[in-house]
DNA sequence: TGCTATAATGTAACCGGTTGCAAAAATAAG
DNA sequence: CTTATTTTTGCAACCGGTTACATTATAGCA
């Protein structure tokens, strides 16, 4: 424990009989200091327990080594998957980040209104989002491309526009789904899924269908229904499945919180879950685990996701485009 | 759509024919300028679309106003109150954070070492965190406390150390459940608690107790016992309840990760819940209004807490110490 | 009208780093 | 032992604000 006197790099290089330039260089590893010099001043840094002073570097630079987390304002009940992977893939962004030298700043929006990303860039107080949209709000993402903003979107991204994204493999996923039930000896599979119109669902889709057919099977329409990924949605759209096809074994449902509507309706209809109904949902909350519920989930991996995210948004910054699929 | 070359506060001063240094008392909105001179140069810096720079700012006063959302890392799995309850809680601290003109950071940080604080404060990084963490770890509380950190936690304070914190009000929301339970007319009453020595859960059982008091019962030992918020903690003592008082009516669990473990083991037992034996939860998960469980759920308002939580830490930056019940 | 109290603005020195360029030191070449 | 090179280091200007203090304009009052 030393005198507390050494807060800048100007008291080091006092210490240490040299100039500030040396000592910035020196701390930052830069080959124009020898190599000794270099050694002495950073063991005199850490002797002295020196943390750099992250405003005055971020204002030198002109960067802030900061990205932001865009959400929007978390309402109670509105059980989302963004609101269920949320924390765990913030862990896999900041740890990501946190290699790369770069933190995170979480930023709430207003959803109606673009406005936020000027104002967080032109102030220099980030160099990126990350945006945890989905599909919808392509309009925020529309802005952003237009005024060059640099940021990476989790979710299948448009072909409308150019940008980084990172997303879980939704045709891969939707496939193993369906082969686990297949292989469990099921007959006639149904597939509810999420929002119609939705990249991911119709990629789940199209893995469902791709299943199907290689065990040699056809996709029958009666066994097709689409929610919101409400509960009430998924109600009804259990209920819709019934009445199209009563006999149907097995459902292959878009999320976790449709899953359990579902295995509701399916249990008053006084069949059995998983004897006369197998059901396997997918993806977000850790729920399913704790769940006393007949049901089998596919897990993606948010952390490892979390982690590309930052690392391809720093990478994008630093030069081009990159899209990614888990 | 003015030229861009209004970036600087400098930039301003020139289109104003002002000095710098007024513009910069004229955007702070100090009594030293103007009203008329103040006007004017708030309308042009609004024309142009001019955007403080936040690292200068930041340097310049030698406060980052930025507070750290302190967190472990989270691993898969881990079902802690924190993992669920983490973003709705941080959805009110930025909300309240902003408010202010303060932001927040995300740090994950390593439970095994608490050099971290050190690290953000005197780098100048933030001006101060908010700990999530429950009554354990207080080893990191200890280490804040000594070196002078600003920061405020999220649980019952403990009684050795002063420090800013907010936390749910046990005592009444273990009241609010039992009562709930005894208007049902349930007569044999359980508690099955969290860890037995953290004070929420102390404050929760006193709530428990004096409803039950206040009700003209009195506590039996035998309707006691305590797992540690993990499903397996929860069966088991759900089962060393059926053990000691196989006659019981309803229980209070106090998380609803165990009650979804009791409600499993009660139904293994053949008794149907909530008919035979009726449970009610606490806090965390959202998971509670989705599942299909015959679980009533103490909510907690996350969202205000997390506000709180900002504000009062704001508030102690400036002064001095605050502890709080919602 | 002259003189002081007060309001409004300007000057310039920070804040704590980074970095282009010049100077000094060390090494190589002649 | 010079002179030309190549390494190392130092100087000083910047990054974009804030703020103590000096200066000037405005007003109050005898």
């Amino acid at each position: 424990m030393k005198s507390k006197t050494v807060k800048t790099i100007e008291d080091i290089a006092r210490l240490a009989n040299v100039s500030k330039a040396t000592v910035s260089r020196a701390l930052n590893n830069s080959p124009l200091v020898k190599q000794e010099t270099k050694e002495r001043i950073q063991a005199i840094a850490r002797e002295y327990r020196f943390r750099i002073n992250v405003p005055a570097r971020n204002l030198s630079m002109r960067q802030s080594h900061t990205i932001a987390f865009v959400t929007h304002t978390y309402y109670k009940g509105q059980f989302t998957v963004e609101n269920q992977i949320g924390l765990e893939m913030m862990g896999g962004i900041t740890d990501g980040l946190y290699d790369l030298g770069y933190e995170l700043l979480v930023v709430q929006v207003d959803p109606s209104n673009a406005n936020w990303a000027s104002q967080y860039l032109n102030s220099g107080r980030v160099d990126g989002f990350i945006l945890m949209t989905s599909t919808r709000k392509q309009w925020h993402i529309k802005t952003l491309v237009e005024m060059g903003a640099p940021f990476i979107a989790w979710g299948v991204p448009s072909h409308k526009f150019n940008y980084c994204t990172v997303t879980g493999d939704n045709i891969t996923g939707g496939r193993l789904a369906t082969q686990h039930l297949i292989s469990l000896g099921r007959q006639r599979i149904a597939f509810l899924g999420g929002a119609q119109d939705e990249a991911e669902v119709q990629r789940r889709f199209a893995g469902y269908q791709m299943a199907l057919e290689s065990a040699g099977r056809k996709m029958e329409s009666e066994l097709l229904a689409y929610g919101d990924y409400s509960y009430a949605s998924g109600s009804l759209a259990m209920q819709q499945l019934f009445e199209q096809a009563p006999d149907l074994d097995a459902v292959f449902v878009n999320s976790d919180v449709m899953a359990i509507a579902g295995i509701n309706v399916i249990q008053n209809q006084g069949k059995n879950v998983p004897a006369d109904v197998a059901v396997i949902g997918y993806d977000d909350i850790a729920i399913a685990a704790y769940n006393n519920l007949p049901l089998t989930t596919i897990r993606q991996n948010i952390h490892l996701a979390g982690k590309l995210l930052a690392q391809n948004l720093v990478q994008y910054i630093k030069s081009g485009v990159v899209t990614n699929v888990t």
